[in-house]
DNA sequence: ATATTTCTGTTGTATTTACAACAAAAAGAG
DNA sequence: CTCTTTTTGTTGTAAATACAACAGAAATAT
């Protein structure tokens, strides 16, 4: 786990925590890594998981297949980046959706149960991690309202207009790349990707925007 | 606020917390309370807040209006419950919707920088507090989730049988009443009310479930 | 009790979307 | 480089949805 020092200390969850602290908390933590192969499944619907999951290599999307196989990605999680945590915490339910590795990838699990049950006051950085956690859950709960404010307009123009100038935004720029190929963009959108490309082209042909593959231009 | 007592030891915010303990909190909470008339926002779209919401009593929607009028509900809030938590965090964004009284309604405001500042080994409460919050976020969360899974699908009757479905599971019962009205129940699946009146009506023929006003039977 | 307002279901039409099929372009493998 | 696979854009058609208008039922106000 010391050869991804670097990484850790970057992640939300360890914000502001020495090294050595950090160092300390691996086995209160019970920290453990593991391997994914692309295309693997870091964890499926409907299991029950007691470890949160950083990612310290690679790319993971957690997503949710339905009966008739349509996909929808919920989001894209990138390397320092932390998922399932809403599902590790004690009583919690089965999860709602898939993890799967986009990429070969490293999975971190540390399991929380320590920290939250033991009294928290023993040391200030428990406390520490626990606020970060907290912190990190905000993030995720605004980042979930946003999907849900792209997904909720009626049309597809609409959504794609919803996502592409929250990205703007977000980039501090008209002209900004996407983690999504049209496949995964409109399984994140929760539309037809041919019907999603053809308003991309109507779009574009009304000069609201350009596009090379990834990368987009709001005009 | 003492007379608020009985519903705020009922909070998952103070559980596990004793009366005691609670009333000595309001005070580093700087909390307040607040009444509002049916109709009135809590908060709005834009703002930025630095107070925790908990519901004492009435009902309030969290919802979101776009610019060509169209609504988007995310969540029913009841008495005892909590709200605009994501954004009250320090350094966090600008609230993403609004929150509106859908009957009178009564709301306290929590300020938790003390909390979150002060260094919380200081008294143990503190620290259950931060926990119950954490706790409370992965539910926020979960809820989220399972909400994006209802919208993310493709036609309105699969999102009226992703949401009337779990409302059984949740009631452990396949007869149960919903929170919303159909305008509600349609701004909450982001779908046209009278499309989704017409759906329910073929579904009442096709002998898939019956409902009156607000109960609903799946067969 | 009566009048007014809100809520719900129904219908028809125009718009939008999903779906399928296909060709060109791009990426990847051998 | 050549062949294969994947990705993307395009088109036509069938299906689903939004929108508007309206009538009856239910709730609320006077």
């Amino acid at each position: 786990m010391k050869k991804y020092m670097d990484i850790l200390k970057r992640t939300k969850l360890f914000s502001g925590i020495s090294d050595e602290n950090i160092k300390a908390m691996l086995g209160c933590l019970s920290a453990t890594h593991k391997d994914f192969k692309k295309g693997e499944y870091i964890f499926r619907q409907g299991e029950y998981i007691d470890t949160i999951c950083v990612l310290l290599s690679g790319s993971v999307h957690i997503q949710s297949d339905d009966y008739w196989g349509n996909r929808s990605i919920i989001s894209e999680v990138c390397a320092g980046e932390m998922f399932g945590e809403s599902y590790a915490v004690h009583g919690s339910t089965a999860v709602l959706n898939d993890a799967v590795a986009t990429t070969d990838s490293v999975v971190a699990f540390f399991n929380l149960n320590k920290l939250m049950t033991v009294c928290s006051s023993a040391c200030a950085f428990h406390s520490a991690v626990i606020q970060n956690l907290l912190i990190a859950l905000t993030h995720k709960n605004r980042n979930l309202m946003q999907k849900l404010i792209h997904i909720s307009k009626r049309t597809t123009r609409e959504k794609l207009i919803s996502y592409l100038s929250n990205q703007a935004k977000i980039n501090s720029s008209n002209s900004f790349s996407i983690p999504f190929n049209r496949q995964q963009l409109a399984d994140f959108l929760s539309v037809d990707r041919s019907a999603m490309s053809n308003e991309l082209s109507k779009m574009r042909n009304e000069g609201l925007l350009t596009f090379d593959k990834n990368n987009f231009t709001l005009l």
